[in-house]
DNA sequence: TATGAATGAGCATTCATTCAT
DNA sequence: CATGAATGAATGCTCATTCAT
């Protein structure tokens, strides 16, 4: 518990100041514990990096399973929980962190990049594969329409908030993104395009409504 | 002329090392002058860093001006011309030290994207422009165009390079990649779908026989 | 016990080069301990100086208490107290010291001043007072009548010493300065001039006899 | 003519920071000249140290004619000629200065003494024997004298003055301690105590008419 | 096991001093 | 003669790491 401990207050301190920046004292205060019982526990500053990272490589394994329904259904909510999940501020953090740290310690950046993108894309492939046994989606090469997917989808919004930090996931705007990035999707690999995209536009103005209608009540 | 070689040196030194991984002594050495020196040019190490990464985001200015020829052409020098700048190992390394930053000094991530990727984004939106005016591509939303293209096209091998640090782009992959990226595009915005597919399809097989001629000569 | 050493080593390095001759690491080293360590102790060089200051103004506070005695014995052993106090190469030098840092830190030089002078001019005061209910003295202003004191006895081998470093007090010299000063100091304030004079130089007399043959013992 | 202006800059520099926290930058730029320039005229910090405390020296030796008129009126214009120079800011600065650097240049301290107070006191001595030869003061040990006057008279203001930076003397003040100091000199010296004490009470009252007519205007 | 106290090595920065021009 | 540009050597201070308890 006490390494629980650590280890948190080390995500926290290295995600805020960098590997050279957090100070082993400082996270040691933070964690409540003092200078040697923190190298009771974890041999040097490195150790205690690569671990927090291992953790957070750990964690990140999340979003794989997907929910029944149309094929719209399905690709909306995968994309609003990878959204969710990859726009998260800790998760920026991290990724920042470990870009940071990448040209010292590439195996690192690329472990992390392993588990983290390269998972989300082996579910996404495995949810593709799906549509297409389903004969929902026609697709010629399965990484290609994955990497599509989530290039069209995630890619412009997560490289927006890696760089402003401060800024907070605008609901509306990630709406926009999202939809139009499964419009495209769609016309390109649906089997029933017309119809699909009606009950996308369909989707997206309910949200809408929802979220105006909320505003006003305001 | 010297304080060419001390932003070289820090650049350099910043890039390998981080911010507080960097040591003035180390980029004084590095520079081939004494620390005094280093000081009379920069007033403290946060100027120097700063300046460092103000000449990056002015270099990034570069690609914008766009040869003239067919759609399909013109489309494919501008891929490749973004590509082989975005993936350049310095900018590479220059992406991972402002993100490796950004928690501590967010002016500097917020203003590196508007320099880089945001300025990247306008050439793009006047490109699309051209070609909308031209009625090669149709369009209804300017800017979800510009950033489907770029996310098509770059966003994938961006992000892996930018993770696995010492993976140098690979030419056959990067065009696999563009050439799926650039036949998605088409499939969505093209005004002459089959026409401007085919031009790309054989584009793509001359880049890929000459490639192979070339390896096989070796 | 361990700040007690910094603290004697930071007074002995401040005094014999001032604050900024001193250095941080001359100190520890002298103290015998290493630099962080110094830094555990005091949060910093300003801080340190100040703390010793702090203590040199605390140990001032010494020489109060006055014994019985006739009037000529009582400003005898009074006068002779202060000026071994005041002489002390100690006390010289932490005067030097803090009129050098004046001009820089004028608080620490008044409040040294009220410490220091100051405190000793309050027990002169309030000496003089008693020998005034006593009617051995006859005193309009009584502040004045101890400034009278501390100049005329004191002021001019103070001032002599500290100029003179390395000269050291010479007690024949001292023994005329407080005799001649208390000689005029009875002249103007004794209630009984002609006895508390005889008796003054007899005092006298007997303190130089014995040193004169002292030293042709010698 | 520059080293004038350095040498200025020199004793304003040394006066307000001491020797060590003066930089021969500051020195130069406050002088408007180049650093190499300054070294041309002085061969180090030291040196340029020693020249402007020769300096300070020289200046010192001003005021030493007396004029003629009654013991009092003598006694008076002397008092008030060697208070407004001892307590002169600069010359307190230069006093602090020569103090502080005591401990490290012994030679420094003694030779200002000899220049500064021991010169004044030859004047001193030299007034007090004319008087002497006048019949109008009665002395045992000339040198003794001498030193009750500038006791009595300017060791306490100067004193307070020293360790008061940033008060400046206040001529009431004075008044009250220079009249108080003349009054025990002529007590203990004059020929004429009756008359010279009763011609000093006036002159004491007027100076305070003088002033309070002075502020009432106000 | 947990810690207060300690340290060697290093960092950013500044200074007195000196060339090359 | 005067200077812009340079530097070796230090300074105040901090850090990762380790004893002694």
């Amino acid at each position: 518990m006490k390494s629980r401990r650590i280890l948190d207050a080390a995500l926290q301190e290295f995600s805020a100041l960098g590997f050279d920046g957090a100070s082993m004292s400082a996270i040691a205060k933070s964690a409540g514990v003092s200078k040697p019982t923190l190298y009771q526990y974890f041999d040097d500053k490195d150790r205690l990096f690569a671990t927090v990272l291992q953790e957070g490589c750990d964690h990140i394994m999340t979003p794989l399973s997907v929910p029944d329904g149309s094929l719209v259904d399905r690709l909306w909510e995968f994309s609003w929980t990878y959204a969710d999940f990859v726009l998260r501020p800790d998760m920026l953090s991290l990724a920042r962190l470990v870009l940071g740290e990448a040209s010292r310690r590439p195996e690192v950046a690329s472990s992390y990049h392993l588990a983290g993108p390269g998972s989300a894309f082996k579910g996404l492939i495995a949810f593709i594969q799906e549509c297409v046994d389903a004969d929902q989606l026609e697709v010629d090469n399965l990484e290609f329409a994955a990497q599509d997917l989530w290039s069209l989808i995630l890619s412009g919004p997560r490289d927006y908030h890696l760089h402003f930090v401060d800024k907070h996931p605008d609901a509306d705007h990630l709406l926009q993104s999202i939809g139009h990035g499964l419009e495209v999707f769609l016309k390109v690999y649906s089997t029933n395009r017309v119809k699909d995209l009606d009950t996308l536009a369909e989707k997206i103005k309910v949200v809408q409504d929802a979220a105006n209608s909320r505003r006003t009540e305001k």
